[in-house]
DNA sequence: TTGAAAGCGGTACCAT
DNA sequence: ATGGTACCGCTTTCAA
């Protein structure tokens, strides 16, 4: 039994000088040993020695040591901002760290809120991560991208909208997701559309590319499009539906589920009849949707595969030449249920 | 105008020495300009010539040598690991990381899905952070809170259901919000109460106390409560909905609004009236709740603040000794709506 | 005011 | 099969 975790405070911290000591060899064994190291022979007794002085004494390798020896380090680094992320965005994330560390990598999410795109970028440098993924939350700027690899990041990859010049895109075509919406709002038959933007900071990227979608969709169609604040609470989607009728509007692709659910029931409890008078669709096809009623239509996102993405992040820091520069992976199509 | 990318991928990494080399000064003397170290007084010109160097060749400084040298970190490491997070959470979160760089720590996101405690513990222990916060996404362990103590963790600090030997507690009581939860049900007639148990893994630590909390509720009253396991699917809610009337049900605890407008939809649908037949009260307080005929009735839960998390963190590292072991940081109230 | 040099904790080359 | 040692990038005495 030993004392209380209060002595542990004092204790200095085991390195592999202590282990080495503790064992009766040489650092450079129990680096050998610790490691595997195939290039080395070492007798099994010596290994046991070894193991057990380190097992006793607690002992754990020092990464920045390590890192700093081998002269990189095989740290991923995602940044991450407030946005407000769904089940998709979650799993996808998941996703991503599972297989980033399947492929051996240590996955490290740094909270950048509040942060200027460059100065954010010197403070991921200061980490000398081997490639940073950044899911475009946070702005990159070609000089960010710059400082990145100068600073030995292999790869710096940017899923969003928009690409950043000297990163690899993977453009994540979210106007795509308003065009579909739009197109099968026009082929049901309807004219005059309006578009939810929100209006919650970090939407941005999203919803304007998404309204942009929604406008070439009724390019050289009689229809036309009408953008729509709205801010995230009752309030403002009551206020909205208050003045619907005055703008003559028969449709709306409500930003996402949530915003749609809102909208929804603002819509009806101004007594205007979903879909008959107003078609509504969201996206994101949240189960809380198909308990609406009417159902919720909605436009299904396939997000990338994380592992996709882990594969392509090992592929370009082995060899930063190999992979393509950009790719677009965001399947959408409509799934209709009744609102639409 | 420099050649574009491609080239930098081989230039080496620039380091003090490069740029001491650059203004012609030893890097003794860039470290002092650049850390504005107090202590030495550099001239001004001196000090140009140094920023303008250090600008040229884009100079980052090496976090990992830092710390090597400094012998300690300011990063602070927070696990996290997939569970289906709401916007309760995730502001708390943003919160935290925001406050903790405003005290000067790097916030780092490990992502630890589906390593084992003290295989998690190691791993995080590797990079020294001055302090772990588990918002209790991954079991600790008295011997992970032990690795991370030898390896230099100032603090160790869980904000959970349970505590962990050697660790700050921060006990977020969650039987405290299924205790509120039934004891209203209770006070409104109620008497064979259910309390749904989602199946989704990842949710034991939450719902197991706020079962164990509702059963509290109704000791020493004539009211009983039943588990309900169900799946965040429409064809659990149904199965469940299905057999409500034989289970003799006149009030549910849903775990939370999701789970609970899922159910409340299956048990419409299944000709159940709510709140006349069987009362309904879910948690978190989502706006989507206030949509549903009736409106959810719902557990506000008050999280922690982010900045006093923060605060107990920069105290506890300053001094261990500093802090209370555990605190109960978790207001939980009711707000009866319309299902209850 | 500035520079030389030691040393933080590992790893890997070169001897032995 | 093992040990000695230089070195990674940076900070910080101590001397000049």
């Amino acid at each position: 039994m030993r004392k209380p975790t209060e002595q542990s405070a004092e204790r200095p911290v085991p390195t592999s000088a202590d282990v080495a000591r503790l064992a009766g060899v040489s650092r450079a064994t129990v680096s050998y040993v610790l490691n595997n190291t195939a290039a080395v022979r070492i007798s099994e007794p010596t290994r046991r020695r070894v193991r057990e002085a380190a097992e006793e004494l607690g002992y754990v390798p020092h990464a920045a040591a390590r890192s700093l020896r081998a002269g990189h380090s095989r740290m991923v680094l995602l940044p991450t901002a407030h946005v407000p992320i769904g089940p998709l965005y979650s799993q996808f994330l998941n996703e991503l760290q599972w297989a980033l560390r399947a492929l051996d990598y240590t996955v490290v999410q740094y909270g950048s809120l509040g942060l200027e795109a460059d100065e954010a970028a010197r403070a991921w440098a200061e980490l000398r991560p081997v490639a940073v993924v950044s899911l475009g939350q946070v702005q990159l700027t070609p000089q960010g991208v710059e400082i990145l690899k100068r600073s030995g990041a292999k790869a710096v990859i940017t899923l969003g909208s928009q690409r950043v010049e000297g990163a690899h895109a993977l453009v994540m075509d979210q106007g795509r997701v308003g065009r579909v919406a739009v197109e099968h709002l026009v082929e049901r038959g309807r004219r005059r559309i309006g578009v939810v933007v929100p209006e919650e900071p970090g939407l941005e990227m999203f919803a304007g590319p998404r309204l942009e979608g929604a406008r070439q969709a009724v390019a050289g169609t009689d229809a036309t499009v009408v953008p729509l604040p709205l801010r995230y609470e009752e309030e403002s989607a009551n206020e909205l539906a208050g003045g619907w009728r005055e703008r003559g509007l028969d449709a709306v692709f409500a930003y996402n589920d949530e915003y749609a659910m809102l909208l929804m029931r603002a819509l009806q409890d101004a007594g205007i009849s979903v879909p008959e008078e107003t078609a509504v669709v969201g996206s994101d096809d949240l189960l809380l949707g198909r308990l609406l009623r009417p159902r919720l239509s909605t436009v299904r996102i396939d997000m990338v595969i994380g592992r996709h993405l882990a594969e392509l992040v090992d592929s370009v820091v082995r060899d930063p030449q190999s992979a393509p520069e950009a790719r677009d992976l965001l399947a959408s199509r409509v799934v209709r249920r009744e609102s639409s």
